[in-house]
DNA sequence: TTGATATGTAACTGAATTGGTTACAAGATG
DNA sequence: CATCTTGTAACCAATTCAGTTACATATCAA
């Protein structure tokens, strides 16, 4: 399973974009997301340093650098799991057996159209449209 | 990162359908993927269990329960991850709160349909493709 | 029938990851 | 200056993972 960062830091641009007005501190965060402080400190670190926010230290607040329709959630998802690899795969296997000696480079590739599937879905879904259905009529 | 698991499954399979003569044992599928046998036979277990395998106690030797292109890599990737959700979600965000009050559902919703592209293009790949890629001239 | 060899599975281990927490330095602001 | 904030290091418990040991049980050939 893929950790809680995801739909965490999704929840916090969520807020921020939804209260462009409000100095959110992350104690309010937290209290929305329902977590400790610090975790969402942690989480807002991540996706400052993936250049999708801005916060100064000592000043509660931070903003978007784009609008929520050009943050796709394939940035947030890389933003909170740098990992480049989805799909792990065993190391070293028998280079003397014929399957062993191709077998990486064959999972590599069925593994690849896999994760890319994923990622296109998620590059297609953006924070604006995260916001369109939390706040739509229903 | 998803376990190598899902790796080392294929790895067998693509073994077991590549020596259909074979009484593959443990030991000898454990040093073509280069671990320990109890791993492979916990792996081939689970296979059993999703009913991908036939093997019999006491002896060596496994096979397939159906031909290598009806075994599609999403099920041998649900085989040895049953777990049903690939991306976790925050417990409890603060239903008084407009964004923690939906964001749950408007979440399962965006992860759903990138699980769904991921698992689909698992489904469109099989073992006899994986077969094809380990044995192909080139 | 007995001995060698195999599977099936429980149990334990160390490493890594995760989320929560405490602690604290340092910036912001009235 | 007093009080709030952020940023970050450090620690913790829980979980997952892969490797390993141990052993009951099944198979099979001599």
């Amino acid at each position: 399973m893929i950790n809680t960062r995801v739909a965490v830091a999704i929840h916090i641009l969520a807020l921020i974009a939804s209260k462009p007005h409000d100095d959110l501190a992350s104690d309010y965060i937290a209290s929305s997301v329902n977590t400790h402080p610090v975790v969402i400190r942690r989480i807002l670190g991540m996706l400052r340093k993936a250049d999708l926010i801005r916060t100064s230290a000592g000043k509660a607040g931070a903003a978007l650098t784009s609008p929520p329709s050009e943050i796709s959630l394939f940035l947030v998802y890389r933003a909170v799991e740098p990992d480049n690899e989805l799909f792990s795969v065993h190391e070293n296997p028998n280079p003397h057996c014929p399957v062993g000696k191709r077998i990486n480079a064959v999972l590599d590739e069925a593994f690849h159209g896999a994760q890319a599937a994923l990622e296109k879905k998620l590059a297609s879904q953006s924070i604006q449209d995260i916001l369109d259905h939390l706040f739509q009529k229903d």
